[in-house]
DNA sequence: GTGGTCTAGACCACC
DNA sequence: GTGGTCTAGACCACT
């Protein structure tokens, strides 16, 4: 039962996760060039091959490519930043919706709290 | 930079989230009594003493009271369950803003997905 | 009946005391750090979680602040010092007066005793 | 330097102590019988030598004295009840200027805020 | 080096 | 049986 702790995603998935937000963020221009491994080993303070690896499942889900003797570069692929940006919000929103009903909300209150929520914000 | 990762909440404090959820799912009744300390060690998984420290937590909240030689009872105040739930909602739907924020939604965009998954969901 | 015998405060709230007095003292000058909880563990020969535990009950007091890395330092709150003077005087006074009363001095008794032997102290 | 902590009397003289109170209550008239050796550590939950030390002390300060076969009783003596409630009252009293002493309270400090503390208690 | 957390195991007071 | 405290020793994150 103890296995729910210490939950957290293997550290490679954790990079990947916030490079696509950077994407996204357009901290990574489409088409530009990433930094390299070593760079980035030591700006996250994690080993390179786990930066390898993380660049490695990038290329698989076809958002990064790799050029031999030059780099790593984000894709020119505007739909695939739009799927992207979907599935994150997707998965935002199932984690709100499910916990709002653990607690007992109903649909119209995890509406209307959000509502009053974002004016009070602005 | 790699302070971000395993960035779990100590043990207790999840235990304590989780009591309260199930203090609000009504699992845990107004004024019962709460499993030992012991018994919610073995069920947990975990040591004894992290048992303490979440219930000595949730009697600094004033959601249970510890009598001794007794057991530790969740406390029968009505507006409890009220306030509890509201600073919980607060907190789901800052984390689901500020994760949207990341990914560059606007206010409009948060509610009206959130409208939209909500009927699929029907 | 026995109950009432050994009935010392816990260790570490009796730690807390000593440094609250130490802080009255101005041994401990507002605004800087304490010891260790190492340091502090063999200058009172306990154990440094119990220390530890001193330390997050003065920092629930809102009478210290601990900086991960750094150490604990005391707040810098002027009004503090103020209002755990006049605490604890009124716990020593209550003390007093019970004690007194248990005796059966009267009111009048427990000032005129007062006044005599401060006047023979000086 | 933990031996500070656990300071707490013999349990003997803290039976001593406590039967004095209850002699200057009146609820131990003078004169009278005290409980048997056997009934008391009953009732103090404390085994029957420990109370036979606490009397054979009591007798030793011309408090009680004892008669074989019939029981212990406490002395008609007045003076000695006016000298011990004086000597407890004195030590109360030191208690408190040392305390209020160690954070700094002036003498007429002392006096003043236990006058007021009096006054609100009527 | 700092504090924060967790475990294991012990003893105590109270019911 | 209950919770409360304490110790010893470990590992972690942060500076």
């Amino acid at each position: 039962m103890s296995s729910e702790f210490q939950s957290s995603q293997p550290i490679y998935m954790q990079i990947v996760d916030r490079i696509i937000i950077d994407i996204l963020q357009e901290k990574q221009s489409l088409g530009g060039k990433m930094p390299s491994v070593r760079e980035m080993a030591i700006k996250m303070g994690v080993n390179p091959n786990t930066i390898q690896r993380a660049y490695s499942e990038l290329e698989r889900m076809d958002i990064v490519e790799t050029r031999r003797g030059q780099g790593t570069f984000v894709l020119e692929n505007d739909d695939l930043l739009d799927q992207l940006r979907d599935s994150m919000q997707k998965e935002f929103i199932e984690n709100y919706v499910q916990k709002m009903k653990e607690i007992g909300a109903s649909n119209q209150q995890m509406i209307s709290q959000l509502k009053r929520y974002l004016k009070e914000d602005e």
